[in-house]
DNA sequence: CTATTATCTGACCGGCTGGTCAGTTTTTGT
DNA sequence: ACAAAAACTGACCAGCCGGTCAGATAATAG
């Protein structure tokens, strides 16, 4: 009586303590080693070694490796959205929103950098496989999706008058850009200090999108 | 007498007309598939199929998968690097520098996107597979490249006077991001405006960096 | 025209990939 | 205690990968 669900994503209904125990430990080394050696680099083998168990564990509580990534998107993504919007949407303001939405974003990335990372590699790799047939819908989802979080806290900005006018896309595809960016190094470089970095980035976009003063 | 320098990049000695001409047809090729499938999936057998011959000729003609990539990076980085700082270097003020840089990096992008998505794939996949002895090196000092020599015109913006008080390193890293960002819609949505674009993008680091007016 | 060299093909190789499965061990239920 | 279900192992598979190579073909030189 065993796989029931296992394709219905999401929901985890009737699933053992053993099996939710396995399926999180996987997910976990699968994190470590996609943000180790990167999306193609994570192999079935490597994942089911680090996590020091047989590979075909891994197919017997995923669906394939597919599966495996379409876990580990969904959920370090809505685990970093809850992170962050928690925060976000408890702001009046449009400035203190996307103030908080660059600060928490940076913390987040601060704590988690490989699920960051893994999840950047997945969607990516996803984007090139495009048409054939993985997970395609929703990474770009995601990214979409994303975005479009950001783009209405600026529309509102506008609306308010809090800041001026400008494209609200280009500038929630760059301020995205920038903290993408900003997170790679600080996986190279760990040893940097993370609420500079946030400070930096607060002060640079609260300047590129405030109502010109003059 | 066929292979004399192969492998010693760069410079090419003594190549064959037919040679030089396969080399570029094969490099052009490359870019394409790694355009379209992603690093990844840009393997010899389709770049080959891609450009009409067996996969034998790339081996003929390329130290393998390694030295064609390397080839494909080298080649578009420097024509990229030269049509941009053709332009950068010969303003005056780090603010006309500046605001040449991103739309020059724009208007680049427009011309080539292929080129941009194919050095950014390998460069990221170069990162990924470090310390197994691929380009390694080069692919991060082309990222530290392109940064300092952006950092070197924040910092002489920043001395005029012309730029307010930041992080230039934090500074660079986010503009490379949103410059990074913009150039993957552009590929996703090629009937985008690019001069809105590069309209956007000056206006928005000009504020996010010049010295504040009060 | 002929010999030599450059170029190219297509079959082939070992290695690694994701995935499967018969059989063994562990956990669970009674 | 014991049978049934769950969990796991390790060997195995086909398929694709980058790469090789003997032999066919094309270009060139004498």
């Amino acid at each position: 009586m065993n796989n029931r669900t296992k394709e219905g994503m999401g929901t985890h209904s009737g699933r053992t303590f053993i099996e939710e125990a396995r399926r999180r430990q996987i997910v976990q080394h699968a994190v470590d080693v996609i943000a180790e050696h990167g999306f193609a680099g994570a192999t079935l083998a490597r994942i089911a070694e680090r996590a020091g168990i047989s590979k075909g564990v891994i197919s017997y509580h995923f669906d394939g490796k597919d599966d495996l990534m379409y876990e580990v998107l969904t959920l370090y993504e809505s685990e970093e959205q809850e992170f962050i919007y928690a925060r976000v949407d408890a702001q009046e303001t449009a400035t203190d929103a996307l103030q908080m939405y660059l600060r928490t974003n940076i913390e987040y990335m601060a704590v988690h950098p490989k699920h960051l990372k893994a999840v950047v590699e997945i969607v990516i790799a996803a984007k090139d496989s495009k048409g054939k047939r993985k997970f395609d819908v929703t990474s770009v989802e995601w990214m979409e999706d994303e975005l479009s979080r950001l783009v209405s806290i600026l529309t509102r900005g506008q609306e308010s008058g809090e800041f001026r006018t400008f494209d609200p896309r280009v500038m929630a595809i760059s301020i995205r850009g920038a903290i993408e960016n900003i997170a790679m190094y600080i996986l190279t470089y760990p040893d940097i200090n993370v609420s500079d970095y946030a400070d930096e980035l607060t002060g640079m976009f609260m300047r590129a999108t405030r109502e010109d003063s003059g």
